[in-house]
DNA sequence: TAAGACTGTGTATGACCTACTCTAACTCGT
DNA sequence: ACGAGTTAGAGTAGGTCATACACAGTCTTA
């Protein structure tokens, strides 16, 4: 057994590298757990989720797939450790920006992280943040937020509302760059949602949704048909709506 | 090859049951896709998607492993049916009861089908929504907004938002659920996220953690400690920010 | 220098998805 | 009524994957 004493959960020492007692006898090892997670990170982000394998990740640092176990107990703490290794350093905050533009910066940061890292969208989000990255992250957003006038609790809840529509719009960011991609590589024409669903909605039985489709609300003249356009108008939407929102509290606690 | 000439996705065909070509022969198929869709909505509800193998589908069916594939394409096909049929219909709109009030329950609505069903929130959200009841669903929020002033896309755009409030807040709930009964069956208390996070915080180098953490903006007595006071507070927090926002838009918009 | 600890290796197991082949059942046109 | 063609489900088998376990060599420490 490894007893550390910490009391924190094992996965959680892994992060914070709380495991680095000193050697005590043995072989001076030959891997280490920066670089099994490194390589974990490069894999995922060529061939995404589906080819980082223990095997493969073993084979591309010359080991054997289960001398990965020494360093890491399961394939999901691995994850967990490749994630937060991924999500890397937050970026700093302008310090007299607003705390509006504070937090549109760090949404937009956090886009560029799921861009570079399309597998980080892949993983079920299944417990809560405790790596030193993520923590850090969380921790600029509730600085930029610190602007506000709003409770500590309130705070947290706005981070990770921020952090929620960084993820979901960077989803719909590579969903559509890998539809595009593909209909380029293999000659068929991308599935076109929009026409799907023009074609779907019935009137009938959908009628906010067919005159939504009719009004070009998707669709090849919708505000996201392509990469370019899509930063325009939808792009920030959700974003300004959640701002304002949170401005219009940030309003009534001032008096 | 199988041209159904509907010039749809496969999968799209298979959800709006456009593959019912009359049979050309052949015996009278004993399984049907409907069956095979239920028990896997079933199995995965009881086990989780880890418990949802192919195998013990057709176990469970009194079939042969390879037989689903007579009706399923792939594992991948099956599991975008099951979360459609998992969804299930709509949730009728309260017709007078204004748009904000529609809103809300249609996000309560959708965070009821998760906790119902916690394996959606595992399976990555890979494609837009096009089955009959994701697209029901959309149809209803729609509707709702419906009585906001806003242009359809921007309606678009707020649907998808409170969609993936209601995913994130189910998700919350579900992990909060998932640890408290782990920890009563196991007798090992439930990792504290609040005390790991107070633990780890430094001041210095997360300063507005640190501070939250200090405020108790989570642990033992931050407002989603016990599931109890989870709907008090916090709980719709982040709905009203966003619903304040939308509200500011469609006033501007009424000039 | 002996004891003990640890590292990486090799082997093995069971689970999983799915491609392919085969048999028997059923429909349809004649 | 019958033969041709089509299809449903069974069976087999292959490849990948995560990981448990035992072993041999190597380094620290007392």
């Amino acid at each position: 057994m490894t007893e550390t004493g910490t009391g924190l959960p094992p996965v959680v020492e892994l992060l914070w590298g709380l495991r680095d007692r000193g050697r005590r006898g043995g072989p001076r090892p030959a891997l280490s757990l920066d670089r099994i997670v490194g390589a974990a990170v490069e894999l995922a982000d060529t061939g995404g989720l589906a080819a980082l394998s223990m095997s493969r990740l073993a084979e591309g640092l010359g080991f054997t797939t289960m001398s990965l176990y020494r360093y890491v107990s399961s394939k999901d703490e691995l994850l967990v450790l490749a994630l937060d290794a991924a999500i890397g350093p937050p970026p700093e905050n302008a310090p007299d920006a607003g705390w509006r533009a504070g937090c549109e910066a760090w949404a937009a940061a956090l886009m560029e992280v799921y861009r570079r890292h399309p597998w980080a969208l892949e993983l079920p989000i299944s417990a809560l943040p405790a790596g030193p990255n993520q923590l850090g992250w969380l921790d600029r957003v509730l600085a930029a937020l610190g602007g506000t006038a709003l409770a500590e609790w309130e705070k947290m809840s706005s981070a990770l509302m921020l952090a929620t529509y960084g993820r979901t719009q960077a989803q719909l960011m590579v969903d559509l760059t890998r539809a595009t991609r593909r209909a380029a590589e293999t000659g068929t024409p991308a599935p076109d949602w929009g026409a799907i669903i023009t074609r779907l909605a019935d009137r009938d039985r959908f009628p906010a949704l067919a005159r939504a489709a009719a009004a070009g609300a998707f669709g090849p003249d919708g505000p996201a048909d392509s990469m370019d356009e899509f930063g325009a108008e939808e792009f920030g939407f959700g974003l300004a709506r959640l701002l304002d929102g949170i401005e219009a509290l940030d309003r009534g606690r001032r008096g």
